[in-house]
DNA sequence: ACCTTATATTTGTTATCACAACATTTGAAG
DNA sequence: CTTCAAATGTTGTGATAACAAATATAAGGT
């Protein structure tokens, strides 16, 4: 079923629904994902977090670069990042050569969870209709959009 | 820029970094409408519902519709109308044949601040570098994505 | 009429978000 | 060395989200 059946809606124009279909997909991608999440105390901004870490492993990261590089721009980085410490998936200490820094790492439970949650998300993914190459045209295209 | 440049990051393959560039695209669209909607002391949620909404008018709509169509599944359905209502975009009231249902109506002053927002998103839009057939292609494929 | 189940929406509660204010450390100019 | 702006994070607060439970009405069977 397409957009405009999904939504009972019609539109003005195609980028006007295709920026409409954006944000459906992505309700609709987090939504499937969610129970994923649940099952283990985590939101999917928990996951990407313990992501980002683990890709500096065994380096630690501050908030500063997590915030950078995270899909949804750091809101209230402390706080996703305290309740990864609460739950031991990462630890939190302060940077000896630069102290307003605060260096996070990831623990061996961090570790863990990631990739059980990794491989629970890629069952997800070989559900897709979607082959390699519309995969990849599917990003050029939303690449393109957000194009200055 | 590309996705892999913006989130410094590989994929293992086309279908996750289509899938996390959806994300990111959503949430970069989602951070630059949200001073319009801000001006009018709205949430997009607001704004979608205001569009269902007229989109009926004169008729009225049950919360259970706009529970239907909204783009991100009407969660606390109730409070977003009750704010609407304050504001007196809406009206609200008991249907009289069906009395589980209420009746939402768009007011004067609702249908012209849609009206107001609707053209400053339509500004945004035209920003965008993709063409009316590349805007189709992205719309087509994203209904792909979500196909059983 | 009475009981059960289904429908439609609201409310309560806890956790999270968004924004602004605050605190600390650093680096560099005077 | 002192001062001050910039960098980096944290905290306070009111609004919002998520989930479960509650309320109220309707519909159907016995």
């Amino acid at each position: 079923m397409g957009i405009k059946e999904e939504i009972k809606s019609k539109f003005d124009n195609n980028q006007i629904m295709a920026t409409v279909n954006i944000f459906y997909t992505a309700n609709w991608l987090r939504d499937i994902s969610a129970p994923i999440y649940k099952k283990y105390g985590l939101l999917s901004q928990h996951y990407n977090i313990l992501r980002i870490v683990r890709g500096r492993n065994p380096k630690s990261v501050s908030p500063g670069y997590i915030k950078e590089v995270m899909l949804d721009k750091g809101r209230d980085l402390t706080r996703l990042v305290d309740k990864l410490v609460k739950l031991k998936y990462v630890e939190r200490k302060l940077c000896e050569t630069n102290r307003r820094k605060m260096e996070i790492k990831i623990t061996q439970s961090g570790l863990e969870i990631v990739e059980v949650v990794e491989k629970a998300m890629d069952q997800l993914y070989k559900g897709y209709k979607l082959t390699e190459k519309e995969s990849l045209e599917l990003s050029n295209l939303l690449d393109k959009l957000r194009a200055k």
